[in-house]
Formats: C-alpha cells, sequence, structure tokens
DNA sequence: GACAAATTACTCGGATACACTTTGTCCGAGTTTAAAAGG
DNA sequence: CCTTTTAAACTCGGACAAAGTGTATCCGAGTAATTTGTC
C-alpha cells in the first residue's frame, strides 16, 4: 500500500503556494515546471485540490492556482484526503460472517474486533496529518533552506504568477 | 492506497490460531474454509506469516500451521508488516531537486521537511498497531462474542486439527 | 481615442493507453503420516 | 505380528491469468485577458 505520488506533488504544489503573496496566482504549467513533473497529470492533483476547496483557481491568461484559505487553515490531512480520498487504508469484508459455525440470523451488535483496531490505527495517522499546517511547513521550510536559494525561487515565482 | 485484504485474512487467521491448544497445527484448507476465503491465495498470506517467523509450519497430513510465539508476544504489527512489506506507505522521490533555482551541486543535509511529516504519520500509524497483540485481540473477541458461537468454532477447529 | 471583434493563454473534464499491483488459479516437487502389502 | 512399500494429505514455490489501480498523455470545450481591427 502505497500513497500516490500525486500526494507528494499536491504537497510540495501547497509549499510553493504558500509562498504567493495575495491574490496571485500561479499556472499549472509553472508549477510543473518548478517541480519537474507532467503538466498535465498534476493538473489532475490540483483539480483535487480545487474540488476540495483548498485552492481557487482563474481561467485564462495570467490565471492559475493560489491558496483558497490562510496558510494556517490548511492541514496536510486537507491536502491528502483531496488527493488521496476520505476512506480508511483498512476495508473490513466481514469474513466473520463466512464462519461456519454461526447461525445464518445471527448479527453482530459491533463491528469487527480486527476492523476496530485497524481504524484506530488509521485515525491516529490521519491525527498527525491534521497537526501540522501549511503555515508550520513553510515556517520549517524557511529554517531549512539557505536564504539565497528562498530569495531566488521566490524570484523565480514572482516573474511567472500573474 | 488500500491495505490488501491478504492483511485482513492474515490477522483473522491469527487470531484462529491463537484460540488453538499448544502443539496443534491447523491446515491452510481449514482456515480457508472456516473464513470463506481461496485456498490458494491464503497460503500466499500464509506463506508470509511463515517467512516473518509468525507461524510454524509442518508438512504432511495433520500438518498446517500453529503460531511460533505466545500470542501475547505477536502485535498486530507484525502480522500487516509480514504481509503488507516494512517500507513506509509515503515515498519520497526528491522533486525538490529538481527546482531550477537551485545549484546542481546543492547537498541538502535533512530530508525533505515534507517526507518527514508524512514519516511521522506513518510512524504513529505503526505505534497504534505495535500497542495491541494477539492475546488483546482474543480478550477482545471473548467478549464480543456469544458463548455458543465460540464453544461451536473452537469444537469445528478442533476436529480439524492435526 | 473608444469600442467591438478576434486571438491567445489558461483551466477543466473526458477519453484513452500503458504499466504495475493485487487477486486468484493451477500444477509439480518435496515431505510426512497413514494405510496396505508381504513375510 | 512386524517390517516394508505404497498411497494420501499436506506445504511450498513458481508460473500464469485476470482485474483493478496508478500513471500518465491527448484533445476539445469553456473562460478571461490581451491584442487587433474598425469607426
Amino acid at each position: 500500500m502505497n500513497l500516490k505520488n500525486q500526494v507528494e506533488w499536491a504537497l510540495h504544489c501547497c509549499a510553493v503556494l504558500s509562498n504567493l503573496p495575495e491574490g496571485r496566482y500561479l499556472s499549472a504549467r509553472s508549477l510543473s515546471e518548478f517541480h519537474g513533473v507532467p503538466k498535465e497529470y498534476l493538473g489532475k492533483a490540483l483539480q483535487g485540490l480545487s474540488k476540495a476547496g483548498i485552492v481557487h483557481t482563474t481561467l485564462g491568461p495570467s490565471g492559475g492556482y493560489r491558496l483558497a484559505l490562510p496558510a494556517g487553515e490548511i492541514t496536510f490531512l486537507n491536502v491528502v484526503e483531496a488527493v488521496e480520498g476520505r476512506k480508511s487504508t483498512f476495508q473490513c469484508s466481514e469474513i466473520r460472517a463466512n464462519n461456519p459455525c454461526r447461525p445464518g440470523d445471527f448479527c453482530d451488535d459491533k463491528p469487527c474486533a480486527i476492523a476496530r483496531v485497524m481504524w484506530k490505527a488509521d485515525e491516529a495517522w490521519r491525527q498527525t496529518l491534521a497537526a501540522v499546517s501549511l503555515a508550520d511547513l513553510q515556517q520549517t521550510l524557511q529554517q531549512d533552506l539557505p536564504a539565497e536559494i528562498l530569495r531566488r525561487s521566490t524570484e523565480w515565482l514572482l516573474d511567472r504568477a500573474g
């Protein structure tokens, strides 16, 4: 079980969009060029973000994407779920019902004990992702990256932002 | 991203094997019949458990599987990793290196900030799974299930255990 | 110079193709127990 | 009754097939800004 690489791309795109001045838009083409990934396929991920209300888009030239909310109000979980979907990683297919010793009309009052554990783990995963916002990420990146690269990247982006 | 259904099957098989008296073995055929899943394919999952040292197997008639350790020393994580593999759900492909503003010889001293968050979430997931043992599961099941079904199931298993 | 029309640049969505993984089946080789055969 | 041989039941592993999902690519429709053309 692997997350799609679109999740990674979407997160990196959000990190870039966090650095964009308010009201400016950055096109899918520029985002794909900046990250070195195919534009058309990246578009699918961005459409996911758009549908989830995480980014806002405008059409036409100088159109593109910007965050629809302040970076502090968008979490990793929001982005991951927008691309990957909201359903649990563990799918219970109720095979306990196949037990030949169960009466046919027997009805369980609780979900399967195994599924409960797996879902709890899933919940822990989501909670960790929900605890980190794009603003947190931006702060981390500013500590990690040399100022020179940050400056040049910002310049590169502003050159292309509509 | 979904876990394989083999994970679910393997966990259910382990739950059954936890109820087996010490020294008895249960065949893949019986396990597949009990859970209503294809025998050959279930065999693949059991082979994973065997390779990971979670179950012990004997050949020949009256052969089959039993737990290789006390149920209290086998965790959900052990079983899940035996079937699903040990690598993280998030794969960092280092697309930050594609940033056109980075000098070609620049070397990051830390892993990507985005990957760090994703890996932390993965760790939380694993920690939750590592906190529950098969003994815990067995106890939960005994509280959940009616005594009648438990008794009949145990009888069914002992009939077939070698 | 003001207004309308055409062009351009972009997003969005659907259709399509390819590769990889999951899911499942089949069969042969090797191993151990149980049953049958022979003395 | 005891020993040897045969048969049966099982695991293990590899090869193979089908279905589903992930990873793209391509193209047409719609929209907004810009440019061009007209008065």
